[in-house]
DNA sequence: CGTTGAACCTGTTTGC
DNA sequence: TGCAAACAGGTTCAAC
């Protein structure tokens, strides 16, 4: 479910309600996937949140410390952010504190406005946790660029070299963040490149072209409010609409709408990989 | 570096 | 109908 434009369009949801809140209480259930709940329930309640944010696939919440007057930890304390993935199944909603819970959620956290902030995540593939600044910084310069907000230049540089297949590329995180399997199929059909092709091979033109198809369809997505494939709502509980202009994804032994020959799906980079076998030409084999 | 497969966990769909 | 296998938006790790 939540890839770049699923991520943004929670966190867009979030960011109209959530800043200027206080977390004045929270509820834990299941805690494996979690890095350490302990610390949660010790220092999330009487954080104040100042921000929502996204960076590549993960929310981020920006807290600062409620019990100081003035918000600036005078104190020297850490400020802390809220770090949340959300997996495959992975969901953020805000509902009224008094509404039943959904199954598998997992944590409640309780605002000063009557409402509860609640993930749900069924797989538990997801992550959260409580992180200082330090903390936080490693998990996050891990990551590699944003395709939104990178330039052709940089992109080329992050393909340079690279002999990986592309699609693999794509998946990589510490390539580029905020890119899964929906995304990056849609994004080789557009620039018209078969998934399994060395980076190393594409022609300048190509690399080009994909860049330009990456951020269409990555701002296209959000504009529509995300895929929903089965279950992606976003914080307010709607689904998103992009699933309908699926070109390749989940669209195996249907008619490409460039040219109708059948869609495909093979296993590349261990993952499923939709694409036209017309439009996106097999790389040569190389003997 | 790059690839593959397994693991994490639950729910749904598909096939015999 | 029933049950087992396959499959699912993600990430990480070990082995080669």
């Amino acid at each position: 479910m939540p890839e770049l434009p699923e991520v943004e369009t929670v966190v867009r949801g979030l960011r109209t309600v959530l800043p200027g809140r206080r977390i004045v209480s929270i509820r834990l259930g299941k805690t494996d996937f979690m890095d350490d709940p302990a610390i949660l329930e010790r220092h999330l309640p009487g954080q104040r949140i100042e921000a929502v944010e996204r960076y590549g696939k993960f929310v981020l919440l920006r807290l600062v410390s409620a019990t100081k007057a003035h918000g600036l930890q005078s104190d020297g304390r850490q400020r802390y952010s809220l770090l949340v993935h959300l997996g495959m199944t992975g969901n953020l909603s805000l509902r009224p504190a008094a509404e039943p819970l959904r199954p598998h959620t997992h944590a409640c956290f309780a605002l000063d406005d009557g409402r509860e902030l609640r993930y749900t995540d069924p797989r538990r593939f997801g992550r959260v946790a409580l992180l200082s600044e330090d903390a936080l910084g490693s998990v996050l310069g891990k990551l590699g660029l944003d395709p939104l907000e990178t330039s052709l230049a940089d992109f080329r540089q992050r393909f340079a070299g690279r002999r990986a297949m592309v699609k693999a590329l794509l998946l990589n995180q510490s390539v580029l963040r905020g890119l899964g399997n929906i995304y990056a199929d849609e994004s080789l059909w557009r620039a018209r490149i078969h998934p399994a092709r060395h980076a190393s091979t594409l022609a300048p033109r190509q690399v080009s072209l994909l860049y330009r198809s990456i951020r269409r369809v990555l701002s296209d997505a959000i504009r529509l409010g995300g895929s929903s494939i089965s279950d992606f709502v976003d914080a307010g509980g709607l689904p998103g609409e992009f699933q309908l202009r699926h070109r390749a994804y989940g669209r195996e032994g249907k008619g490409c709408f460039r040219c109708g020959a059948r869609i495909r799906r093979i296993l590349v980079a261990g993952r499923s990989s939709h694409f036209c076998p017309r439009c996106q030409r097999a790389p040569r084999r190389k003997h």
